[in-house]
RNA sequence: GGCCCGUUGGUCAAGCGGUUAAGACGGCGGCCUCUCACGCCGCAAACAGGAGUUCGAUUCUCCUACGGGUCACCA
């Protein structure tokens, strides 16, 4: 390659303001922990009306799993992160997925073979399991003295006849390097605790360490936001970026997001997937709220963030440098909050399909019962268990009348009863209204307490102990006929039980 | 094991030399109330340990302990 073929691609490179990416590799689902690295970055270029980038990073095709990247696709668009850059909307920088960029990266590792900052290492393959094995409790940096200083002729020569080789990087083996990142500071590591890091497989893919460099140098990217488990590369990604005379950008590193104290938020140990959640009845902006707090303190009280708002509150000085724990409880809290913050229209429309399993009739009011559910619930799939007395008819377990509180048992109910089942049938109407100043009249009269006539109203109704919703809502989303129906059953019931 | 990083209530976390050490989830108690929720009020609960530096350390330094990351032709 020509020196105009590297001035022609620095000549592409867009350029201007803040540039982020998020890089995942197409090895599976999306998991929360990658959820919230591409929110980052995706909050870090927007905070600055800058670019945010995704792009696919596919090097490695034995882990490759087919739908994999639309999976990423899909679950960063359901979360509101769309990018600027990347697949499916292409860009000044484009391709954005590493595997058809293939080409590109060995022309960069040449280049450095001819400035001897990196070698062709024709040194048989050690698989990482019998590294581990081999070296037992002191692997060395891993480097090959007798390619390291391989004439490049010669080299080249071999490479020629066939020779299988990688690429290496030319590690100094003296002093240190130094690098800065924005969470953790300065760290200063060995340059001898280095390894000649392959940039080029044999395969002619580069390594995920190359090709992200290259990329990211290729792409403009100013902020490069990842995991703390790539905390201990970067010394050798600055080697690189050196080496070849970049730009080093700003490092962002983020602390991981735990399961428990011990391991990492995993699909391989159980935990959920960002799909999972979902599957669970998490919104979205529930959970991009929840992780954004990860991990990152806006500084204040507040915890409620729309994605806008967060744009606006996002400051990396707040990212913390300490593992967070997931905790699902709170998720489930903040999803509750974000159901509650709904417009009733809002709740009612996604609440229908959930109502609609636990009730077929076509005359039930949807957005009535919507109303009563909407404070009453943190996870929409909780909505047709609470949903059952409806339409199942309910036993009356006499015990279920005894309410002390309200200065019930069976016999005050069945008087109870008695005296609202005439105030049911002459109700003028049916509205909530006049249902609850109907009530409120017939206790007023009996001289007891609401309480009193209330309790054994609902448990004649729902047969249930527990309901959303008092005895008025659950009579007016009955109807009429059916209060009066169940009202009656009960009466019955308890006359035959109370009169021995 | 080497190297790097971290450590405030059970969890998320504020704090950036002087505070009664915030707030939230969860827990507990209460109010509201016809149940359950919602809402409101309150309670319990933390600076890992030890040396320094300083008039004064949760805040700065070092050591120890514990935890995490990494040591691949994986990302």
């Amino acid at each position: 390659m020509d020196g105009k073929w590297f001035d022609d691609m620095e000549a592409k490179i867009p350029r201007g303001g803040v540039r982020t990416r998020f890089a995942p590799s197409p090895t599976g689902y999306m998991h929360v922990g990658g959820l919230r690295t591409a929110l980052y970055a995706y909050l870090i270029a927007k905070k600055e009306g800058g670019t945010f980038i995704l792009r696919i990073e596919d090097t490695d095709s034995a882990r490759f799993v087919e739908g994999a990247a639309e999976g990423i696709f899909s679950s960063l668009r359901g979360a509101s992160l769309e990018w600027d850059e990347g697949p499916l909307v292409g860009g000044p920088a484009a391709p954005y997925t590493q595997s058809e960029r293939k080409e590109l990266y060995r022309p960069y590792a040449e280049l450095l073979c001819d400035s001897d900052k990196a070698y062709y290492c024709f040194c048989e393959h050690i698989s990482h399991d019998e590294r581990r094995a081999d070296t037992q409790t002191v692997p060395a940096p891993v480097t090959s003295d007798p390619c390291r200083d391989l004439p490049r002729g010669e080299a080249v020569r071999r490479a020629a006849d066939g020779g299988s080789h990688v690429i290496r990087m030319k590690a100094p083996r003296e002093g240190t390097t130094s690098f800065r990142d924005e969470i953790f500071g300065v760290i200063t590591v060995e340059n001898a605790s280095l390894d000649d890091m392959v940039l080029i497989k044999s395969d002619g893919m580069p390594t995920y360490n190359f090709a992200n460099v290259v990329d990211d140098h290729l792409m403009g990217v100013t902020h490069v936001v990842r995991g703390s488990e790539y905390l201990s590369s970067a010394p050798k990604y600055n080697l690189l970026y050196d080496a070849f005379g970049w730009d080093i950008p700003v490092y962002i590193t983020v602390p991981p997001i735990m399961r428990d104290k011990h391991n990492k938020l995993s699909k391989r140990h159980g935990d959920a997937s960002y799909g999972d959640l979902l599957e669970q009845g998490y919104l979205p902006g529930a959970i991009v709220n929840y992780i954004a707090l990860l991990g990152w303190s806006p500084g204040g009280e507040r915890e409620l963030f729309t994605l806008p708002e967060l744009i606006e509150a996002f400051d990396i000085g707040g990212i913390s440098k300490s593992p967070a724990i997931f905790d699902l409880e709170k998720l489930t809290y903040f999803n509750g909050s974000y159901i509650r913050s709904m417009t009733p229209g809002e709740f009612s429309a996604v609440a229908e399909p959930y109502i609609r399993r636990a009730v077929t009739s076509p005359d039930i009011s949807v957005p009535e019962i919507a109303e009563l559910l909407q404070p009453r619930c943190e996870r929409l799939p909780e909505i047709p268990g609470k949903l059952g007395f409806i339409e199942q008819l309910p036993y009356y377990d006499l015990r279920l009348f005894e309410h002390k509180k309200s200065k019930c048992d069976a016999s005050v109910a069945l008087d109870m009863l008695l005296s609202a089942l005439v105030v049911f049938q002459t109700a003028p109407d049916w509205s909530p209204d006049t249902i609850r100043s109907e009530l409120t009249a017939l206790a007023d009269s009996l001289q007891v307490k609401n309480a009193t006539l209330m309790w054994p109203v609902r448990i004649a109704v729902s047969g249930m102990e527990v309901t959303p919703g008092g005895a008025v809502e659950i009579c007016r989303i009955l109807g009429r006929y059916e209060t009066l129906r169940r009202v009656g059953a009960a009466i019955e019931r308890l006359s035959a039980e109370v009169s021995i």
